[in-house]
RNA sequence: GCCGAUGUGGCUCAGGGGUAGAGCAGCUCACUCGUAAUGAGCAGGUCGUCGGUUCGAAUCCGACCAUCGGCUCCA
């Protein structure tokens, strides 16, 4: 006998040699008809696992995370038979679970259309109903080989190749179709009900784009018919937030075919920019930060000092003036360095943190760019720090700090990445490692998670980098710190110590909001649209009921302008019914509605944005009202 | 850049080898109105661009451009 402890802490003895399955069903039938696998000491196993001693054992069903995902991944399989069946001769890439859902790629002739993955879905449906069971067999490198060898599968064959030495191999069969897989997997087809194919993409073979594109075909999948539904609903949801339409909606900003990835700001959208940067520069001159303005365009030796031309070329444009190469600067830095030499600094004048709201322009790839979340051109909301080796780790928290306050005043959360050293970059491994360390250690002090991002550093430093999410989930790099050793280097900076010698500063490079094209989508989709009062283009807009009421609106209108609130007034001849919801639709936070009564009274009828309710007050209740929410930043939840 | 899809008035969308339609928005007129759309009328499009097929193309074909979803890349 052997003794099994549950996820409730209670100990089970079983006869050695019993499965998962058969403890399942000993501990209830309800657990056994919904658990799709086990967790032994950690590790996921296939409920048909005999358990051979004492251990710490769960059984997962699909109200876990863990228990869905088993079953996505099922569902890939299940995707892949069916499309074998139906398209024989498809090659077979991988088909990993993801949030949500699960994908496969496949590499065929035929190239899937939108008619094919329904087709597919009820192939997958009928295989589902079949309930073929998953089973496992854990076979040799050689076997594997010989199999998908002959099957033709050679990207299989390239997978099991690529395997470890002392890999366990195993393949899953579940009726007509195997495949290698370390699984585990639920133990029927009956176990999915819930899905849906949604897209097919192109993708390459193992994310490399030497390598050949296969077809990959997207599809979610939850525990049950309603999960998907709820999920599908939200998605409907998610995408009246999306910037792209909302942007167009309150006329924020425009794309066009003559300019793309170079956004035009319209009036209202330039109020939330001014907004930001005004926040901005109030915030860092607290903070000890200058400011300075450098040139769009800079010569190519600048470039090529910088390491830029080197190492950036692709992302960069070009332009020529008088017979010379010049460059469109794709990063601030460079002429932060210029500012920097033009004159001797000392020790005692560091840190330097010289802030810059630059435009830069980047060549990105036709088909990256996204609204304002990818574009062409962007302003960075940077700075450089020049500091002392000495002052690395505690200015490295500064920014931190200042990062977190700056999307905790948004409402924001965000999660961390530290990215390390990349392919193509400059310096020695001791400088990169150093950097990376103080990076590490600032984030260590702070006691914040983070994630490390592999070869995803700048191609002169690593950097801690900032995620915030979009309306659908993906998560876009915002704020950044950037350690770096090299430029400092390259430009040949230095301060005089405490010595008198000339010294080598250290410098970092940072962005809070990010780009500030970048920060207004999410902002956009964050609060759906509807801003804070701070950072409404409109704040108030005054509905007089009728003409008659013209004056006292103007008179309101202008009390505000004076305090600085963005007022309009609605005087055109309409229904107030009309009026109000087009105050709605355009999100303004407040509406006044000012009717022979307010005149009288000299009050107003306050209707917030997104409440029915409407509360009638002295004209002075309302500034002083306004101006709290304003000055402090206030976030409704709506 | 790559794969797939899409591209019809400012917006949303219908139509489709015989030469273009709706709703909203806009403009004009009437209505002076109390918390999410008053009514009537008018105007607006070389159907993304360029080629090809055809007696005839917005419709079929090709190339290109842009957008969308991914891949790659990145603030």
């Amino acid at each position: 006998m052997i003794n099994l402890t549950l996820k409730d802490g209670s100990v089970k003895q079983v006869a050695k040699g019993t499965t998962l399955e058969e403890l399942a069903r000993a501990i209830s039938q309800g657990l056994a008809r919904n658990a799709v696998a086990g967790k032994v000491n950690g590790e996921l196993k296939d409920l048909s696992f005999p358990l051979q001693e004492d251990a710490q054992v769960e059984i997962l069903t699909l109200d876990s995370e863990e228990g869905l995902e088993i079953m996505r991944h099922s569902t890939s399989h299940l995707l892949a038979q069916a499309v074998k069946n139906l398209f024989p001769g498809t090659l077979l890439g991988i088909g990993p679970a993801i949030a949500n859902g699960f994908y496969y790629d496949f590499d065929s002739e035929h190239v899937f259309t939108p008619e094919d993955l329904e087709k597919i879905e009820q192939e997958m449906k009928r295989l589902a109903k079949e309930d073929y069971q998953f089973t496992c067999r854990t076979v040799s490198r050689e076997e594997a080989l010989n199999y998908f060898q002959e099957k033709g599968e050679k990207y299989k064959v390239e997978l099991v190749n690529d395997l470890p030495e002392e890999a366990r191999i195993s393949m899953y069969t579940q009726g007509n179709f195997t495949d290698l897989c370390a699984g585990p997997h639920v133990p029927s087809t009956k176990m999915i009900k819930a899905f849906k194919l949604q897209s097919v993409a192109g993708a390459y073979w193992r994310g490399n784009e030497k390598n050949k594109m296969l077809q990959r075909i997207y599809g979610l999948a939850f525990a049950k018919a309603a999960d998907l539904e709820d999920y599908l609903f939200k998605l409907e949801e998610a995408k009246r937030r999306d910037h792209r339409k909302l942007g167009l909606e309150l006329d924020l900003f425009s794309l066009h075919d003559e300019g793309p990835g170079f956004p035009f700001f319209h009036p209202k959208g330039m109020v939330l920019r001014n907004i930001l940067e005004d926040f901005w520069r109030k915030e860092h001159q607290k903070r000890g930060y200058v400011e300075i303005k450098t040139p769009i365009i800079l010569h190519r030796s600048l470039w090529e000092q910088s390491g830029h031309w080197d190492h950036y070329k692709e992302n960069m444009y070009f332009t020529k003036i008088d017979d010379q190469d010049y460059c469109v600067k794709p990063m601030n830095c460079p002429g932060g360095m210029i500012m920097y030499k033009t004159k001797l600094r000392s020790y005692r004048d560091l840190p330097i943190r010289c802030g810059e709201l630059g435009l830069v322009h980047r060549h990105e790839l036709s088909g990256a760019l996204h609204g304002l979340l990818r574009v062409r051109n962007f302003t960075q909301d940077d700075a450089h720090i020049f500091m002392l080796p000495s002052q690395i780790k505690e200015e490295i928290i500064g920014v931190i700090d200042l990062v977190d306050y700056f999307y905790k005043v948004f409402g924001f959360e965000y999660h961390v990445e530290l990215s390390t050293r990349p392919e193509n970059s400059m310096g020695s491994d001791e400088a990169w490692e150093m950097a990376t360390n103080a990076l590490e250690d600032a984030l260590k002090a702070k006691g914040m998670d983070y994630k490390i991002n592999p070869g995803d550093g700048a191609f002169y430093g690593p950097k801690i980098d900032f995620h915030l999410k979009d309306c659908l989930g993906r998560t876009w790099q915002c704020g950044t710190i950037q350690l770096d050793f090299q430029m400092p280097e390259k430009f040949d900076l230095t301060y005089i110590g405490e010595d008198g010698e000339k010294h080598r500063p250290v410098m970092i490079h940072r962005v809070v909001y990010g780009s500030i094209e970048r920060f207004i989508a999410l902002l956009t989709e964050h609060y759906a649209g509807a801003f804070p009062t701070w950072l409404a283009p409109v704040q108030v807009r005054i509905l007089p009921i009728t003409d008659k009421q013209n004056e006292y609106a103007k008179q309101v209108r202008d009390l505000l302008s004076e305090q600085d609130i963005r007022v309009e007034i609605d005087d055109r001849r309409e229904k107030i019914n009309y009026k109000i919801r087009e105050a709605q639709t355009e999100k303004v936070p407040f509406a006044l509605v000012i009717g022979d009564k307010e005149v009288q009274e000299q009050t107003v009828a306050v209707r917030r944005y997104g409440e029915q309710k409407t509360e009638t007050m002295p004209f002075g209740d309302f500034v002083a009202l306004i101006k709290d929410e304003i000055l402090s930043k206030k976030i409704r939840q709506i």
